[in-house]
DNA sequence: AGCTATTTGTCCGTATGTATT
DNA sequence: GAATACATACGGACAAATAGC
C-alpha cells in the first residue's frame, strides 16, 4: 500500500492517508482511531513510523493523544463571530467557554511608529503596553497585546488584573463610546517567544487580529492585536447581500 | 555594536535590529537589503549568524531571499474586504490587479457528505466541480473549488470558461437573486498538490475560504471554497458598533 | 549562444560554551 | 571529573541562480 521506493518519507504518506481519512469523514471529531498497532497491520509499517506520523497530526491539531487512552480525532473548532469586538475575555465567555487572561507584561513604553500611526498620536507618546496570555480550558489559545495612551487613560494601570476585561474599563470606567472600528485579518507563524508561550512549534500558524476603536468622533481609542492559534479556530460572518448598487462603487 | 556577552543570541538580536528597521521604515516594501557579506561587515558578525536572522526573518515573512537576486523586505498585502461576496474574479479585479482564473478540473460527480450538507441536497446528487488556479500578476495566489448543483444550474458547464465570473452567471444567466451569505475562514497548510500549484512549500499556509451564498428563500444556491496564499493578503472589515443591548443576547 | 559579476545556497573544518550522561 | 551531545559562531570554498553585456 504504502510507496518506500521514492522520496516522500513513510510517515508523511501515512500522515496524508490519516489526514485524508479525517477530512473526508472516515473519521468523526471526537472519534477513536485505530490504536497503534493496529494502524501498523493496517499499513504494514513499523510503530515508530506510526507514531511519528501520529505525532506530528497532532501537533497539526487534527488528532489528540493520551496516554492509557487513545488517540482522538480533534473537536471541533471554536466558531468566532468576525464581527465581536470586544477582546477575548468576550469572546470566549460568549462561547461558554473557560477562558483565563494571564498577564505577561504591564509597562508603560513610548510608542513606536506602527503603534503611534494606529492610535493617531505622536511617536514617543507614552501607553500602557499590556500583553497577555490567553487560556481555554487551561490550554494556551493565544496573546492579547493592547495599548493605551496615557493621555485618554490615566491611572490604567492600577485598574488592570488577570482576568479583566479591558473592553469594559474603557466603556465604564472611562465612559468612552465605542463608535466603529476596523479589524484585520492576516497569518503569522509561530516563532521564539510566540511559539513558547503558547506551547507550539515554531512555524505553527496563528491568526493574527489588528483591531482598532473609534468614538464618536472618529478618534482612535483603542488598539490591539492578537494572535490565536490558528488550528484552534475558525472565523465566521453571516451577511446580508445588498442590491447591485453597493457593489459597483465599490 | 553587537552585545556578544548576555544570554541573547547575536542573530536573535540581529533580527531584532532588522525588523525595527523595517517597521520603522529604513527599509521599506520592496526595498532590497544590503546583500550578505555587507551585514556581515555592518554588525561585524559571521554570514552564517546573518543567514540565520535572514532566514528566520522570512519564515516570519518580513523579508524574501531570492537565490542570485539578493533579500527584499516583504510586497504589501492584499487588502481584501471580508464581505465581498464575489468570488475572485471580483474582488480581485476591484483592486485593479491583473487576476486570471485557469481552470484544473471541470467535471461533473456525485456530492459527498460535506458539500451535500452544504447545498442541502442528497447524498450522491450531481454537481459541477470546477477547480480553478487563481493567478495574480502571474503568480499563483490560491485555488478556487465551486459546487454548482445540476439540477439548478443545467448545463452550467459550457458555460464556464477561463477568466470567467460564475457569481455573475449566477445572477444574470439563471437569474438567481442572492439574499444571504455564510463565510468561514480558516487556515491550512499546503500540500501536495496545492504546494505544488501554488508553487510554495508544503506546510505554507494558506487562508481557506468557505462560502455559502442563499436564495430569497433561504435555499442555499453556492457553495464553494477557496484556498489562498496567506503571506499575500490579509482581510479586513469596517464595522458600526451598535449599542450595548445587541451584545448582550449574544 | 556565450562570458562575467553579483548574490544566495551548501558544504567543509574549527572552536566555544552549556548542558546531559 | 570525563565523555558526549548540541547549539552557537567564525572563516573559507565552491555550487547554483540571476542579470547584464
Amino acid at each position: 500500500m504504502m510507496d518506500n521506493s521514492n522520496a516522500v518519507t513513510l510517515y508523511e504518506q501515512i500522515k496524508l492517508v490519516i489526514k485524508d481519512d479525517i477530512i473526508n469523514g472516515v473519521y468523526n471529531p471526537g472519534d477513536q482511531l485505530p490504536n497503534e498497532k493496529q494502524l501498523c497491520e493496517q499499513y504494514n509499517v513499523s510503530r515508530i513510523t506510526i507514531r511519528r506520523a501520529l505525532k506530528e497530526l497532532s501537533k497539526e491539531g487534527l488528532i489528540e493523544i493520551r496516554q492509557g487512552k487513545g488517540t482522538f480525532v480533534s473537536k471541533e473548532k471554536l466558531d468566532i463571530k468576525i464581527l465581536d469586538l470586544g477582546g477575548y475575555t468576550d469572546c470566549l465567555k460568549s462561547l461558554h467557554h473557560n477562558a483565563r487572561m494571564q498577564i505577561i507584561e504591564k509597562q508603560v513604553i513610548e510608542t513606536n511608529k506602527e503603534v503611534a500611526s494606529a492610535l493617531n498620536i505622536k511617536e514617543g507618546d507614552e501607553v500602557l503596553k499590556l500583553k497577555r496570555l490567553v487560556l481555554d480550558q487551561d490550554d494556551p489559545l493565544g496573546i492579547d497585546i493592547a495599548y493605551f495612551p496615557l493621555s485618554l487613560y490615566p491611572d490604567i494601570i492600577d485598574k488592570i488584573t488577570d482576568n479583566i476585561s479591558t473592553f469594559n474599563i474603557i466603556k465604564k470606567d472611562y465612559k468612552i463610546t465605542m463608535a466603529k472600528a476596523y479589524k484585520e485579518l492576516g497569518v503569522v507563524l509561530a516563532q521564539d517567544e510566540y511559539s513558547e508561550l503558547l506551547e507550539c512549534t515554531p512555524s505553527e500558524p496563528l491568526f493574527s487580529i489588528k483591531k482598532v476603536i473609534y468614538d464618536i468622533d472618529n478618534k482612535p481609542v483603542h488598539y490591539s492585536t492578537y494572535y490565536i492559534l490558528a488550528n484552534k479556530v475558525k472565523y465566521y460572518i453571516n451577511v446580508d447581500i445588498l442590491p447591485d448598487e453597493y457593489y459597483s462603487d465599490h
